[in-house]
DNA sequence: TACTATATGGACCGTCAGTCAACTTGTCGA
DNA sequence: TCGACAAGTTGACTGACGGTCCATATAGTA
């Protein structure tokens, strides 16, 4: 179990290092300014997370938590139950809405990550993306499509749609192409 | 004009950045080690290219004027002259080949990169790919698939697939997604 | 209350990209 | 041939970073 203080601590930091992540710059957010920011020592911060990697990945799996359980057991289309289409259509509209709603998060994220195709998210999503690619058309190279859907949630090029507010073009971009790809 | 001994410490610099980046892990490859390895001083390596994203953007510039040539002015399919649909098929293939011979240099550049997106070989890339699928398909969103095709460079996504020697399948892969996409 | 596993904080460390002012050298016109 | 000067060179220095460490403090427990 972990202490009350430790969880108390724990809390301050993500919610310091969220709001530092909305209001500046990605590389203005150091791992001092954090503690500071939270109202801690380093130290703290380091002992909680590891290291820069583990605070943002942290921060990614709150986000991210609601979206996997609706995958693995919420209704259909999202859930099981559906066509694999309509359940790989589905995910990729939820993917796109929280990538857009959590940029900054995911892009601190990717930048601290020092092996993107190897963290348990993208290896999750990508397990699933894959999954249901085979089941739906069996003869493409799932692995390799799931790699190249997935690559459109790259931090950069959201953040160059949401610049000009165009990440509606990538929902329905990504849409057309499942489509085209499984049919 | 560039001086002699300034022409030739150039030289010396790329050189060495190159046979580093070969034989060491990015992360090894720092600023300094790169200046003696060349055998000048830091404040030279600085000089010549500005930062550590200039260094990096001059290496890959190096390995990628040929295709850029090829693309302007060479012959077809590549070339002017064939069908948008060939010469975007040809033209994935090079640019694929390419970054596999050059992951190393690619993965220095892209990290060093502060916006992927927005560098002229990037950007110039992304012209070719947008202007050939909107001949081949005008009814496409061209913009943001070629973004998405683009994206299938990411050094990530070649390292990993380097790796398991499977490149051969993102060429596979991406040519019949090609075709697909624009039937 | 007394004990201890757990948590804390911030000085400290090594490393990095980038700067700069004193110094050296290639180039070129006279 | 040579002197002048623009161009190039250098490495000590700076400030900031991520990460460590251990003396100190405290929450939970019996």
């Amino acid at each position: 179990m972990e202490r009350a203080d430790a969880a108390r601590n724990r809390r301050a930091i993500l919610r310091a290092t969220e709001e530092l992540l909305e209001t500046n710059d990605l590389a203005q957010v150091s791992m001092d300014r954090v503690a500071a920011a939270a109202g801690v020592g380093k130290g703290t911060v380091f002992h909680r997370f590891g290291n820069r990697e583990g605070l943002m990945r942290a921060l990614v799996e709150e986000r991210v938590r609601a979206l996997s359980d609706a995958v693995a057991s919420g209704p259909p289309p999202l859930g099981p139950g559906a066509p694999a289409a309509s359940r790989l259509a589905a995910f990729f509209d939820a993917v796109v809405e929280l990538a857009t709603r959590n940029v900054k998060v995911m892009a601190a994220f990717e930048q601290a990550s020092t092996d993107r195709l190897n963290n348990p998210i993208y290896l999750s999503w990508h397990a699933h993306v894959t999954s249901l690619i085979t089941s739906a058309a069996p003869t493409l190279d799932a692995d390799l499509i799931a790699h190249l859907l997935l690559g459109s949630l790259h931090s950069d090029l959201m953040l160059h749609l949401l610049r000009t507010g165009e990440t509606h073009r990538l929902t329905t971009g990504l849409r057309s192409m499942i489509e085209t790809l499984l049919r």
